[in-house]
RNA sequence: CGGAGCGUAGCUCAGUUUGGUAGAGCACUUGCUUUGGGAGCAAGACGUCGCAGGUUCAAAUCCUGUCGCUCCGACCA
């Protein structure tokens, strides 16, 4: 790329006044001296901002687009990506949002190694599931790899509770909150949208160290207040929805989420937000059954020749799908076991983890035969022992039901008048089900009534804190001395927050036909002045310093361009406010000032465009 | 990793079926004109057509292999 112009001006600047006038030190919120981030040259025509007219063709949705054609960050190659000067002013304000809240949260900043040992890795809980998405460093030099393999983190937990393990051994040294802002890198198969799953991502990570449950709890609750004020600051509607663990292992766990379409993963709530929870953890109040159970003395097997689905035998012999046993076969930790769920319901995988298995999947036609003696379509739970089924578990919406349908185990028949409990006995009822939309809500904490409709919407995380429990404190000895002196292991919780998918999100929910609209608190400036003639350049310059002088930052567009490129690009990199400086209002006696939002400008003096725009930025 | 598709100028794409020595628009450079919502004219610069083999007098085009990227699925902040 030919960038001949902006280099010639930067080189320009470097050599002569520009810089030396705009560094100096602020006292940040945290009360260090920092060099001033923000010392970058604020006029356009020295800055570097590669505005594409059209997107690249791999960029699908509308976020993606944006910050491609905004000039916020180009691609290296798949799931890589290079922040540009302006992306990374955006980037840095959200880092400084997090910074504020998690240390006034108590949490202290640390930086980890971002390459870490195998043999770490090894010594912690879940080596396995987590080397799905490492990267391997080797170093090259290193004749015996064995011993020194390396690791891109793609998480921290292990290094973290290495670290405590050797540190925090008393009561009086807890509770702790540790925190860092790094770069992970997880090898996502199949990176996409940009920013939204990279293999390479900014993430803060922090991690809880308590004395017992109940003090994990308040560090929970903290960190969950902090995220509140996080995503609120940062000007980001996500929805709070109970959460699954996963391989996190753990007990308790919440997603801040971001409605959006192209979201990787399913939320569930009720309007009046009495109910929100993640697909895979979701429950619900089934809808009622068709058919009342009638008292019956025993099952009754019955030919269904050709029948093979739950379709199939409502549409041939009447029976609702509701009123039939659905029974599927996994094979979990190398033995058969059964599934039994609703004929309408739809099994929901991840909740199969909750039963401790390793792993899990759909058994093989013929692993199924082996283990029932007949095909999928003829299943049923009913006579079936030990030890060819390792175990039966039940959805939970089939506990006390009588009068189910299902199948024989022989090809060609079915059984009706079943009844659960007395004919088929799970080793557990749990919830293994998807909830599906229109059913109505269980009633819980916030609404002890429940019965509101569910929706479903796809969502995007950017947050996630878990109550891990002692799993990494135990794995790694991280134990510590009680008042009596007995050892105990620490009580850990973790909080994630993804930050590079975080800016990404901003500009998802934040944007229109034109461009973005960024919110005041992260925008890269808040204020362009779009300067029309080069006459007014000392008008221009001199309401830039006021602006600033009130706290506000501002690029002065003084490119040699025409009026109507300045705009797009305006609009395209969607700056809170626009300032028109040019001869048509300078004659009406004052500039345009205009919300971003807004469709129109209102002329006004100088003094009150000052006022109005500083009540604006107060208002966001 | 399974299925599908695409690699030609910085970006969007044509040219590939039917082999004949590289194109358009935008962006870039220079000049003139223009100047309140992505200007006009003129001149210019930019490509070993993803890479490696093969077929052929001749390959962007046909064949083989390979690499990269994108989309759909399983996984994750």
């Amino acid at each position: 790329m030919n960038h001949g112009k902006n280099v010639i001006h930067n080189a320009q600047d470097l050599s002569g006044k520009g810089l030396k006038r705009k560094m100096g030190f602020f006292v940040s919120a945290c009360g260090w001296r920092v060099l001033r981030y923000f010392a970058t040259p604020m006029r356009w025509s020295e800055f570097f901002i590669p505005t594409l007219r059209e997107a690249p063709a791999d960029a699908e949705i509308a976020s993606h687009r944006l910050l491609l054609r905004a000039g916020l960050a180009r691609k290296l190659s798949g799931g890589l990506y290079t922040y540009l000067p302006l992306g990374l002013r955006s980037l840095k304000k959200i880092e400084a949002i997090i910074r504020e809240e998690m240390n006034s949260a108590g949490a202290l900043e640390v930086f980890m190694p971002a390459l870490q040992p195998t043999e770490l890795w090894k010594r912690g809980p879940r080596f396995n599931a987590a080397k799905k998405v490492m990267f391997k460093a080797i170093s090259s030099s290193d004749k015996n790899l064995n011993d020194t393999e390396l690791v891109l983190g793609p998480t921290h937990e292990e290094v973290i509770t290495d670290l405590v393990a050797n540190h925090l051994n008393s009561y009086r040294h807890l509770p702790k909150n540790f925190y860092q802002i790094q770069t992970k890198f997880r090898d996502e198969i199949r990176p996409r949208f940009g920013l939204m799953r990279a293999k390479e991502f900014i993430m803060k990570d922090a991690y809880s160290f308590d004395a017992d449950d109940a003090a994990a709890s308040v560090s929970y609750r903290k960190m969950f207040a902090a995220y509140q004020r996080i995503f609120s600051r940062i000007g980001l509607q996500a929805k709070i929805v109970e959460a699954d663990t996963g391989v996190m292992g753990g007990s308790f766990s919440h997603e801040f989420s971001v409605p959006c379409n192209i979201g990787e993963s399913e939320i569930v709530f009720t309007d009046d937000g009495s109910y929100a929870g993640a697909i895979e953890k979701a429950v619900s109040r089934p809808h009622p059954r068709k058919a009342q159970a009638a008292p019956s003395d025993a099952p009754e097997k019955w030919p269904t020749p050709g029948v093979r689905t739950i379709e199939n035998l409502t549409k041939k012999h009447g029976v609702a799908a509701c009123d039939q046993v659905k029974t599927l076969v996994y094979i979990a930790d190398s033995k058969p076991v059964l599934l039994l769920l609703r004929g309408d319901h739809t099994l929901c995988e991840d909740k199969v983890a909750a039963l401790g298995f390793e792993e899990y999947r759909p058994a093989t036609d013929a692993e199924i035969f082996d283990a029932m003696g007949a095909h999928p379509g003829s299943l049923g739970a009913v006579g079936v022992c030990k030890p060819k089924v390792a175990g039966i578990y039940a959805d939970q919406d089939l506990k006390d039901e009588k009068g189910l349908v299902t199948g024989a185990n022989e090809d060609g028949f079915h059984l009706k008048n079943v009844d659960m409990g007395r004919d088929i006995v799970p080793d557990r009822y749990l919830s293994l089900r998807l909830v599906q939309e229109g059913e109505l809500s269980l009633p819980n904490e916030a609404d002890p009534v429940g019965g509101k409709p569910l929706k479903i919407q796809r969502a995007i995380e950017v947050g996630h804190v878990f109550k891990l429990g002692t799993k990494y404190s135990q794995a790694f000895g991280a134990t510590y001395l009680t008042q009596e002196g007995k050892s105990e292991p620490v009580v850990m919780g973790c909080y994630g927050i993804g930050v590079s998918r975080t800016l990404q999100a901003v500009i998802e929910q934040n944007c229109d036909e034109q461009g973005i609209r960024w919110p005041f608190a992260v925008a890269p400036f808040a204020v362009v002045i779009t300067l029309l003639d080069t006459s007014l350049t000392p008008h221009a310059l001199s309401l830039k310093e006021s602006l600033e002088k009130s706290g506000l930052d501002v690029l002065l567009d003084d490119r040699d361009e025409r009026p109507g490129v300045k705009f797009k690009d305006a609009d395209l990199i969607g700056f809170p406010v626009r300032v028109t400086v040019g001869e048509k209002s300078w004659a009406a006696g004052g500039v345009e000032v205009k919300l971003r939002t807004e469709k129109t400008a209102r002329t006004l003096p100088v003094s009150e465009a000052l006022q109005v725009i500083c009540g604006w930025a107060k208002a966001s």
